[in-house]
RNA sequence: GGCGCCAUAGCCAAGUGGUAAGGCAGAGGUCUGCAAAACCUUUAUUCCCCAGUUCAAAUCUGGGUGGCGCCUCCA
């Protein structure tokens, strides 16, 4: 696989670390406020990334933070009269309704900055040790200069970078592009111990010591948005290389914006949109879609149009699956004659090359096609298998057609079991019989106990 | 000022040297008790403009026009 990679600006193939794993570090929200729909974007795609590698056969080691103490949820807590804590909590809580909503799977891990304190600060410690960072007023700051591949992700010169930075007056740095990795504490604010005093870690290190602990000092993938590749990203690097000595990330994935009207969703231009409040309107599923219908790196101009224009596309899908689920049942068994590896080829190709979801969604309407086709003749249920089994499989790697109705099975087993507890009433144990071996061919146990029947499928 | 991205049909969107995928919307048709759904046909002789390279350019080069982003918290 192929994957464009910030740091060469380049495609490059896909080596990891370690033969056949892939550990992956997506940035992961700050939890202050609800998501909105250009957060919503990373979150999508590198769920795609993931499911996509998974399904090629990687052992996938996926990393998502969540950012738990912060100015902005310091603001927000004290905005309502409630603690950093609680603010974390309920927006942690939000969070996972709208990523469930839009069929994300949970991570191998959330660490929370809060509950990684020892691993920051033990980098700092090492920083500092290594004159890569010095402490100045309570607060720690790292060295920028210091560091001679600074600007190597965002491929600017740290001396232009210093021409357009803006100095802050209140701070205590020794150059303006320093950054600090430790926050002396003011009054009220959340704070932890450290050998400069108390405070709290500053917002780039809790990504690198995070990455560090659960993936280790080298990570494969590095996953986020474009607008944090500076100073984010580049800090991350910086702070991160200079403790270790080892390369930070292999390949840095960033995905484009979500435009409105043309221009960046963003707080500061009150233009955004929530998942919660597009999806109350149009349902979680097109905001997924609408997500991966074009290429990663590419903005999409958000608008209700292209979310309808998802809604429907996504309709398509739907009824090619109901279709097929409803002919398979009533059709005859016999010869498996339908391939639809040369989908599945279109697919994996799409993918392979940096991610072309737009491309591997052209694949799966293709199989639609077909699929609709086959029905309008007179498919073996071993066709219709082969097809759903395709299908299932390429909608899953993209995460798509996932509200899918379980084909009434639960209604169907408790009726069969209604039927044989009036069977055995009746003394007709024949009957009962039959339906008990029935439902055990479908993969149901059942278990008599005095509330009743209980059953639990395979 | 430095760095970078983008421009393909009514809309969305792939395609980066071999003659324009896919989806939405529209039109016509087939099927259907009606209706859905599905299927077929149709909608860009052409990819912002100009010049160049080439047997061949949406694709490469140069120039222009228009739009956007990062350099400050942001996905």
């Amino acid at each position: 696989m192929k994957i464009y990679n910030t740091l060469t600006r380049s495609k490059q193939e896909l080596k990891t670390v370690k033969e056949g794993e892939v550990g992956i570090y997506a940035c992961g929200p700050t939890v202050y406020n609800f998501i909105h729909i250009g957060n919503a974007r990373p979150l999508c795609v590198f769920d795609v990334l993931r499911r996509y590698l998974e399904w090629r056969g990687y052992k996938v080691n996926f990393v998502q933070n969540f950012t738990d103490i912060d100015d902005k949820l310091i603001k927000k807590a004290n905005e309502e009269g409630i603690t950093v804590p609680e603010v974390a909590e309920r927006y942690i809580g939000e969070f996972w309704t709208d990523v469930k909503g839009m069929n994300i799977r949970e991570a191998t891990v959330h660490p929370r900055a809060t509950e990684n304190i020892d691993a920051i600060l033990s980098i700092i410690e090492k920083l500092v040790e290594k004159g890569f960072a010095y402490a100045a007023n309570g607060d720690v700051y790292f060295r920028a200069k210091k560091f001679n591949d600074y600007g190597k992700l965002s491929h600017q010169p740290l001396e232009d970078l210093e021409a357009g930075a803006r100095i802050d007056i209140a701070e205590h740095k020794e150059n303006p592009m320093d950054f600090a990795l430790w926050k002396g504490a003011k009054p009220g604010e959340p704070s932890w111990p450290s050998p400069w005093g108390d405070g709290r870690p500053g917002w780039h290190i809790e990504c690198s010591a995070m990455s560090q602990r659960y993936i280790g000092e080298t990570i494969d993938i590095y996953c986020g948005g474009q607008d944090l590749i500076f100073p984010h990203h580049e800090n991350e690097i910086a702070q991160s290389e200079a403790a270790s000595g080892k390369n930070f990330a292999h390949y840095w994935m960033h995905n484009g914006y979500i435009n409105v009207d043309n221009r960046k969703m963003s707080k500061s231009l009150n233009n955004f949109f929530t998942v919660r409040e597009v999806a109350g309107v149009y349902g979680y599923e097109p905001i997924r879609y609408l997500m991966i219908s074009s290429h990663y790196r590419s903005p999409i101009n958000y608008s209700a149009e292209i979310i309808e224009q998802s809604r429907n596309a996504l309709d398509r899908l739907y009824n090619c699956r109901e279709n097929l689920v409803f002919r398979m049942k009533s059709a005859e068994s016999g010869k498996k004659t339908a391939d639809f590896s040369q989908f599945v080829d279109e697919f994996i190709t799409a993918m392979d090359d940096d991610l072309n979801t737009a491309d591997a969604i052209a694949a799966l309407f293709n199989l639609t096609r077909e699929i609709n086709t086959m029905l309008g003749g007179n498919p073996t249920k071993e066709d219709c298998e082969e097809a759903l089994r395709v299908f299932t499989e390429l909608s899953g790697v993209l995460g798509l057609v996932y509200n899918v109705k379980e084909d009434n099975i639960d209604e169907q087993v408790e009726e069969m079991i209604r039927q044989r507890t009036e069977a055995r009433k009746n003394r007709d144990f024949a009957t009962a019989d039959a339906i008990r071996d029935k439902l055990k061919e479908m993969g149901i146990t059942l278990e008599d106990t005095p509330q009743g029947v209980k059953w639990t499928r395979a």
